[in-house]
RNA sequence: GGCUCGUUGGUCAAGAGGCUAAGACGUCGCCCUCUCACGGCGAAAACACCGGUUCGAUUCCGAUACGAGCUACCA
């Protein structure tokens, strides 16, 4: 058998979409598997949708994402270019649609929009709308259509699909299926731009590029046959099929712009890492033999086995997505967490204090970074609170044993330099012992009163390290006005 | 409307004729604990429906229902 080889093939329209980041990653993780080549090219054939800087975001999505192509705009090894309007340039497109229009498969056309768009209100003896070309310019004979060309008249090719039989394809997901040949559309190969479609030049740069595995989207599924029959007409070998079922938002409708989180590029400035977004995607629609959940690039690689892809439409749920990036976020070593999450506390925490030891009490405790905020606000001011805050009842406190044990401890507050989270802690367990107290009747309105808040990163005696004796020793005595 | 595909707990997802039908997220409870989180333990929660094949169907086949995709000179 031949060297596997897959490709990835996004047009420039916008931000990427994790359907099409996911079918990138399947693609990449069925070649690598395999030991194949991974092709990236580039679909601009629609002038019109292109977008401005798009080709820039695919390349750093793919960069970010740690998927590596062999071969690309950049890394011409032969079959290039690997950008469509340049081999638009070269007239490819076109050469194989001639050859076609020889062979009988294909035809030009001249119709109008106008009289297209009449078409479809046309309404067969059957009494079901004529959904597909009429075939009118299939009819032309060779003499009107070279009158015709040489009048200048505006042309399309398409494709000449038989209206009787059947045609087969058969895919590695859903298995065979069969079509009839009176559904097949007579669709348009090259536009009268002289550009090709999608249909076409995904077709012809497959085969002339010697992709083995053709993976996409399930919403090209119910084209294939036509594709097929393309393959068949220029006597090429059809390559493998891999359709990827769905990705869907909540209410089961194809993950569109609306749903907030349907590209890379949105996830990520929301906060997500790119390892845990590739990793959550990779399990949309495919799982391990093993059941391992959290896996690295290489980990896919190794496990991946398109033989074991689903064929029902999975829901992008933001829910799990979020666990498993605050299960990257566990795992990543202090240092790299401590860099992106700087940014983070230096928006909240202006005051000058020990931000390292604020991220660390926060590695465990959020899923993205944008958590942060409302985790640590009150190290930079105690927010405004009731005193009823101060009323627990496992901890057997209220108002009034929290004023009395707060002005009781703090003398000793007072006293000691040693701020330490262990140097406090001792102290503070000292006094509760000697005074019979439970730890958390005397820990519980200490920690009220530094933070203001019902629930905190930390203790009382890690906040108070972090605070400083000065702010601390503040926050106590404005606790004990409010208090009293 | 037509064509195509799909349907295991709320969600992701194992299982491919005989199982007490895995696991994960989420939810709830308990433990740990200077609150919360982490961690540990546990609970509730599913084979869409009807026929057929079979000694036996979640698993195979056929209808039904429901859902989705496609039906462009977009990809």
């Amino acid at each position: 058998m031949s060297k596997v080889r897959t490709r990835f093939a996004p047009s420039p329209t916008g931000r990427m979409h994790v359907g099409n980041l996911r079918t990138a990653l399947y693609a990449y993780l069925i070649t690598r598997h395999a030991g194949g080549d991974f092709i990236f090219r580039i679909e601009d054939t629609d002038q019109k949708r292109e977008v401005e800087g798009a080709v820039d975001i695919i390349y750093k999505t793919l960069a970010d994402t740690g998927i590596e192509y062999d071969e690309g705009p950049d890394k011409d090894k032969g079959v290039g270019p690997y950008v469509q309007s340049e081999r638009v340039k070269c007239g490819i497109y076109m050469e194989y649609a001639k050859k076609l229009v020889e062979k009988g498969e294909a035809y030009y056309c001249f119709c109008t929009p106008e009289r297209l768009a009449s078409l479809k209100q046309t309404v067969d003896e059957s009494g079901k709308t004529i959904s597909v070309y009429d075939k009118h310019c299939a009819n032309l004979s060779k003499e009107e259509v070279e009158a015709n060309l040489k009048a200048g008249m505006p042309f399309v090719i398409r494709q000449n699909n038989p209206t009787e039989g059947t045609t087969t394809f058969h895919d590695d997901i859903y298995g065979d299926i069969t079509v009839s040949n009176a559904e097949l559309d007579d669709m348009i190969l090259i536009k009268s731009d002289g550009f090709p479609t999608y249909n076409f030049a995904n077709v012809v740069d497959d085969h002339l590029m010697g992709i083995t595995h053709v993976v996409r989207g399930n919403e090209y599924l119910s084209s294939s046959p036509k594709y097929n029959r393309l393959y068949e007409a220029f006597g090429w070998e059809v390559p493998e099929y891999i359709h990827c079922p769905l990705i869907t938002d909540e209410t089961h409708k194809k993950l569109s712009k609306r749903s907030g989180h349907s590209s890379f590029e949105d996830l990520i400035e929301q906060g997500f890492l790119a390892e845990a977004v590739v990793n959550f995607v990779a399990l949309l629609g495919w799982s391990p033999e093993d059941n391992q959940e959290i896996m690295s690039m290489e980990e896919l690689i190794a496990k991946f086995d398109y033989h074991h892809m689903s064929k029902s439409p999975a829901v992008f749920d933001y829910n799990k997505l979020k666990w498993m990036n605050g299960e990257y976020i566990k795992k990543m070593d202090f240092d790299s967490f401590y860099e992106k999450a700087l940014p983070y506390i230096k928006e909240v925490v202006k005051r000058d204090c020990d931000l390292k030891k604020i991220a660390s009490l926060v590695q465990s405790r959020i899923e993205i970074f944008p958590d942060i905020a409302d985790l640590i606000d009150f190290f930079e001011e105690v927010p405004e609170y009731d005193i009823a805050m101060y009323t627990h009842k496992k901890m057997k406190t209220n108002a009034e044993t929290s004023l009395s044990v707060l002005k009781e401890i703090l003398p000793r507050l007072e006293e000691t330099d040693d701020y330490s989270n262990d140097g406090l802690y001792s102290l503070l367990k000292a006094f509760t012992e000697e005074k019979g107290y439970k730890n958390g009747y005397v820990l519980w309105p200490i920690r009220t009163a530094v933070s203001g808040k019902q629930m905190t990163p930390g203790g009382a005696t890690e906040i108070m390290e972090i605070l400083g004796k000065e702010e601390s020793l503040n926050r106590i005595r404005k606790a004990i006005e409010k208090l009293s």
